[in-house]
DNA sequence: CTGAAAGCGCTTACAG
DNA sequence: CTGAAAGCGCTTACAG
């Protein structure tokens, strides 16, 4: 029976005699039916096998019970947790997660962010404030809730839920320099299409210059997210700059990847050079020696998107639109410990 | 105007002058339509910055281009590899992902199929090849191409693609027999609700018991997806059993934490101990000394899911039930070298 | 507490 | 090459 056509709300009434708005009631005001008749339907779903067709109910009441997000990637751990959190918070609720991965483009991005809007979702989250314009006309043209993550460091369209890259990586480079370092390196993320790796840098050099030490591109590396382009770009670094007593990087499995390649090479950390990362994710403090990072709160983004965008579709006007989780400086073993501050 | 109802394809054909039907055809037969018409028409959804609403799309066509998927969670490389394999080959293809992850709980993953099956995706992505009876009739009854992921010691519902869990563990095991050793611990994921860990512990205990080594309760251990846990129940199992000379762990996670703890306590891999991972994660190889592991194809499982979908969905009747990925030992630095086989 | 009617925004044959 | 009609499976007021 079900095999060619899935059983409609029209079945499931015949089956339980009476007609499908009462099916329609049973399903989202139980409450309203009387409690023989509601016993019938639900008796008639469960031998129709019937699943509702949220398609068809999604255009009647002009509503869906998706939201839209959109990733750079989720390969690393780095939004996977964004996913979870999000999907945590969204299952909870009865809602669903349509996913899209933009691989750093912010071309597709847009193509993705329209692909998206066409399942007209109740809500979207994308991730940092850097879109295309024809994206940005989109978001705001849909009339829906939209969140960006991971930066507040600007003008949301809408909502934004993260911390601010910059004034992390300054903090990062003042606890560094605390730390007795006297030249620092860099390396991060490409920069191309990622507002949060700009900031990171921007922070860097800006402190660096502040606090008057050497501020040259000869420090300032960009590496691909992973262990080898970390390896790869501290044996750069150190080829151009063997002078350079800490290296801070954009991202712990840059950092991490360094810190393998230290370990090779006979390097010690931190007495022959410190090590700093950005993320903490769980390796950072598992690995020997533990590695000095910036903790951000990954899941936690996901989760408070997801809160935002269902307050507002709840009607909740007070719901902030920039939400600051912040960032804590987590100081391991790969930087020289000591009373600073 | 597109503020408070978006565009439908009624205001873009006033627009263009021309009936809604042509400005459908624009979209899905653009050259069955005389060359100016599309023109005017192109232009009308431009300035009426239209954005096509698939929910009404699919309700009259029956069928969407949603594709659902749920992984036990998405925070572990493992199953964000396999997610960005989907979303990759989906986005190629014009489809999208509906993503759902379960948190190991097979009553949860019943839950998230009845939600995403109301959302009647033209396939669907499941993990494992356990399931509630409940939500093996769901799938069976939804009509639509049913993937199981990695795992092909089975019975599939409709198509699987994967690996063997069994033979690969079966096959480290002998492996390091081959390198000399005599006591092989295990540690594991849970196996509650998880077919995968179970077929890989009983892998292990198949080989060492057909080898004539040891094969006992006291050498088995269950560990949750975290460094932390490796290194707790390599610590476990040491205390119970200093006699061991090999500890292979059921994903590289727990591998690596083991592998750290034995760093922090000074026991020397290889030679005091030696280890294997499952998995491959990227770490294994960055990691020095490098983990012995074994490779799977975790990305592949997703794109090769994705085509088997579409490929039923274009009407192909070739493509198999069953993809078997297969695995390879890669031998690197925490286990013996030698001449074995 | 229950039902008949209209309509959501598209697509699918069928005409012409 | 283009359009009028019907219908996809629901929900939303509105009656009674």
């Amino acid at each position: 029976m079900d095999q060619h056509s899935p059983a409609r709300m029209e079945d499931v009434a015949q089956v339980a005699g009476v007609s499908a708005i009462t099916v329609s009631r049973v399903i989202h005001h139980p409450d309203k039916v009387a409690d023989a008749t509601r016993e019938r339907v639900l008796k008639a779903i469960e031998t129709t096998g019937y699943v509702p067709n949220r398609v068809a109910g999604s255009l009647a009441s002009n509503q869906t019970r998706i939201i839209g997000a959109l990733v750079p990637t989720v390969t690393n751990s780095i939004f996977a947790d964004t996913i979870d959190g999000l999907t945590d918070e969204l299952g909870a609720q009865g809602y669903q997660l349509l996913l899209g991965a933009t691989g750093y483009s912010l071309a597709e991005e847009t193509r993705l962010i329209n692909a998206i809007l066409a399942q007209r979702p109740a809500g979207i989250v994308v991730t940092g404030l850097q879109h295309e314009p024809a994206a940005e006309s989109l978001l705001r043209a849909a009339g829906i809730p939209v969140v960006e993550t991971w930066n507040v460091d600007g003008q949301p369209i809408d909502m934004t839920v993260g911390f601010s890259n910059f004034n992390a990586c300054h903090a990062m480079v003042e606890r560094l320099v605390a730390r007795g370092a006297r030249c620092i390196g860099y390396v991060g993320a490409p920069t191309l299409a990622n507002d949060r790796a700009a900031q990171r840098v921007a922070g860097y050099r800006a402190a660096v210059a502040k606090l008057g030490l050497e501020a040259s591109d000869s420090l300032v590396f960009e590496g691909k997210f992973s262990f080898a382009a970390g390896a790869g770009r501290l044996r750069d670094l150190l080829a151009t700059r063997p002078d350079v007593d800490a290296v801070f990087f954009g991202n712990d499995i840059l950092a991490l990847g360094a810190l393998f390649e230290c370990q090779r090479q006979g390097i010690r950390v931190p007495a022959d050079l410190a090590i700093a990362g950005f993320d903490d994710v769980e390796l950072a403090a598992s690995v020997a020696p533990a590695l000095t990072t910036v903790r951000i709160h990954r899941y936690e983004i996901g989760r408070q998107a997801a809160r935002m965008i269902l307050e507002r579709l709840r009607g909740d006007t007070t719901t902030p639109d920039l939400t600051d989780l912040g960032f804590e400086i987590i100081e391991r073993e790969t930087t020289p410990a000591g009373r600073a501050d």
